[in-house]
RNA sequence: UGGGGCGUGGCCAAGCGGUUAAGGCACCGGGUUUUGAUCCCGGCAUUCGUAGGUUCGAAUCCUACCGCCCCAGCCA
């Protein structure tokens, strides 16, 4: 693909582990992992994590496990781990083990019962609210809560009840017994264990209660032998709590967090708690509504795995937030369609076109290649006729200044055929352009015409032999860069994120093409045969436009 | 006003005490072109948040200040 970063992705975390390695930690090992919580669709910013985790195991020689943090069964399903599944197999990574959080959660218990042990942990039973008002405030310690001394026997007993079910939900919490005082809030006697009566999805009605994420990930990450677990910007408060809870319970491995910055894109949410949102309000069509910046949103839409990747080397890894513009997104599939896409033609929104002086039934059988720079791509047969349908857009009857296109009585070529002259108008009653009579010169097959310049060049389909096809056309779905700086987000959507050319007409040719295959549909931009495609009528979805200096 | 981070052109981002301060996206020219695309050529930071300091030499080291992001779930 033109333009794809050659050079290896150089960031702070390849250069750490390039140390790393060289200096044998780890034994030269590189394992990383991907831990989604099932609860929602995978979207561009987990793509970047995908690409980092397994692309940097990769180039080690290493491995990388999926691993589904499922630890709040309240909101995860199996819909989404499958989903999850697909989508890292789609974008080409293969992981050594599929693992779950919860096939720890015996020896996560068991570390638990030894801090308790150990005083280290304790069953706090303040309810939630008093929890939040011992913890203290940002710029105030917390104060002890009065169950923190309870001997680590009576904990064990509650602990032990509460595994059993018991208590009613809220009654008790497992705590970690370290600094109410700590200036880091995640350092004030977390809560490790909640009580939950939730069914789970893998370990049924076994628990009673769930294992919080400061206190499972580490320990997972460890049980895995996860040399390097690399995480967001926000974590790394939690990192002096990760590394707490590993010392403090010994298990084998000895994981290092690094955190790095989160992708923003403009004029899009990344968010899961915003995209749900979205989907189950109805704004958007599904969580692979072309339209949004889910990987299978991107996959409907018409991107290829490669685009994903290559976008992720450009913005690259860095500490800071940074915010992405959408053209850095767009131009990625841009290059690689540009060279891989066949090319066709196809008119949105048709305005018929009757050449006066080509003979009633005539057809004239034209080939056309397909690529302008790659012949071995080949090409096709189209047909030219007296009765043709060019794009609304491309006539002006008062055409703005530059104006290259098809003017009343001015010339333009036709892509591929001949140069034709609009010389009559004909409007319906209400005065609207319902057809174009044109001449064409027969001399403009293939050559320039003689003795003046037509430097406009414009698409058509045979109206005789152009099959209907619904046409749609993408637009940002938000129409301000930063959405979430509003007061309300969806009122930041964009009206007309959507549209639908219903009467299209493409080229015979894409008649029972495949959902999934791309083309460009020259002068408008890149097209993907959508899923909802039927033998008789293709459903097109654009991809991206052409960039348009004009 | 506690703690943790981040500040290099419009947006990303290399840079790791001695370089004319990479590269991509965007933008502005000019050339080719039967896609206003692609492609090609050229332009685009005397300066690295600001102010001091160290040094023969600073985007890189030190100090202070300024700005922005994250944290007070029994979410992850």
């Amino acid at each position: 693909m033109t333009g794809e970063s050659d050079a290896t992705p150089n960031n702070f975390i390849r250069q750490m582990i390039e140390k790393d390695v060289a200096n044998n930690k780890h034994n030269k090992l590189v394992a990383t992992r991907f831990p989604p919580e099932p609860n929602g669709y995978l979207h561009l910013g987990h793509a970047k994590s995908i690409c980092l985790n397994f692309g940097i195991a990769e180039e080690f020689d290493g491995w990388t496990n999926l691993r589904f943090d499922d630890t709040n069964p309240d909101k995860e399903s199996e819909e989404y781990m499958a989903a999850i599944k697909r989508d890292v197999s789609w974008l080409g990574f293969e992981w050594k083990s599929l693992c779950y959080a919860s096939d720890y959660f015996d020896q996560l218990y068991d570390y638990a019962v030894q801090l308790v042990k150990d005083n280290l942990a304790y069953v706090d039973s303040l309810s939630s609210e008093e929890i939040r008002t011992y913890r203290g405030s940002l710029t105030e310690a917390g104060q002890p809560s009065p169950y923190r001394n309870r001997s680590p026997e009576q904990s064990l007993e509650l602990l032990e009840g509460m595994k059993k079910g018991d208590f009613e939900e809220g009654e008790h919490v497992l705590r970690l017994k370290i600094d109410m005082a700590s200036s880091n809030i995640n350092m004030r006697d977390p809560a490790i264990y909640r009580i939950k009566k939730t069914h789970h999805y893998r370990t049924g009605d076994k628990w009673n209660i769930y294992p919080l994420y400061d206190y499972t990930h580490c320990l997972s990450d460890a049980i895995e032998g996860i040399t390097h677990s690399l995480c967001t910007l926000e974590f790394e408060d939690h990192r002096p709590l990760y590394n707490w809870v590993l010392e403090n319970t010994g298990p084998p491995g000895k994981p290092e967090q690094t955190e790095f910055g989160p992708l923003n894109l403009e004029y899009t949410v990344l968010s899961k708690r915003k995209l749900i949102q979205l989907v189950t309000s109805g704004v958007v069509d599904g969580w692979d509504d072309p339209r949004l910046p889910t990987i299978a949103g991107l996959r409907r839409r018409g991107y290829t795995p490669a685009a994903i990747k290559e976008f992720c080397n450009r913005i690259g890894v860095t500490k800071s937030a940074a915010v992405i513009e959408m053209q850095v997104l767009e131009n990625c599939i841009r290059d690689e369609l540009n060279e891989t896409a066949p090319r066709r033609m196809a008119v949105l929104d048709p305005l018929k076109v009757v050449i006066t002086t080509w003979p009633q039934d005539d057809i004239e059988t034209l080939t056309v290649a397909n690529h302008p720079n790659q012949p071995e791509m080949g090409s096709r047969n189209i047909q030219f006729g007296r009765e043709l349908y060019i794009e609304r857009s491309d006539f002006e009857e008062v055409p703005p200044p530059k104006f290259k296109r098809l003017i009343s009585g001015g010339e333009v070529r036709l892509r591929s055929a001949y140069v034709i002259k609009c010389d009559q108008i004909i409007k319906d009653d209400e005065g609207n352009i319902i057809e174009l009579h044109c001449s064409h010169d027969p001399d403009t097959l293939g050559k320039k015409p003689e003795g003046r310049k037509v430097k406009g060049v414009i698409h058509w389909v045979s109206a005789r032999d152009g099959i209907n096809s619904q046409i749609k056309v993408y637009d940002r779905l938000f129409n301000r860069p930063d959405p979430l700086a509003a007061d309300d987000f969806t009122e930041a959507l964009n009206p007309d994120s959507l549209t639908v050319y219903d009467s299209a007409v493409v080229e015979p040719s894409l008649k029972g093409e495949v959902a999934g295959a791309r083309f460009q549909f020259e002068r408008q931009g890149y097209f993907v045969i959508d899923t909802a495609s039927t033998p008789e009528q293709p459903v097109v979805n654009r991809v991206v436009s052409l960039k348009d200096n004009w």
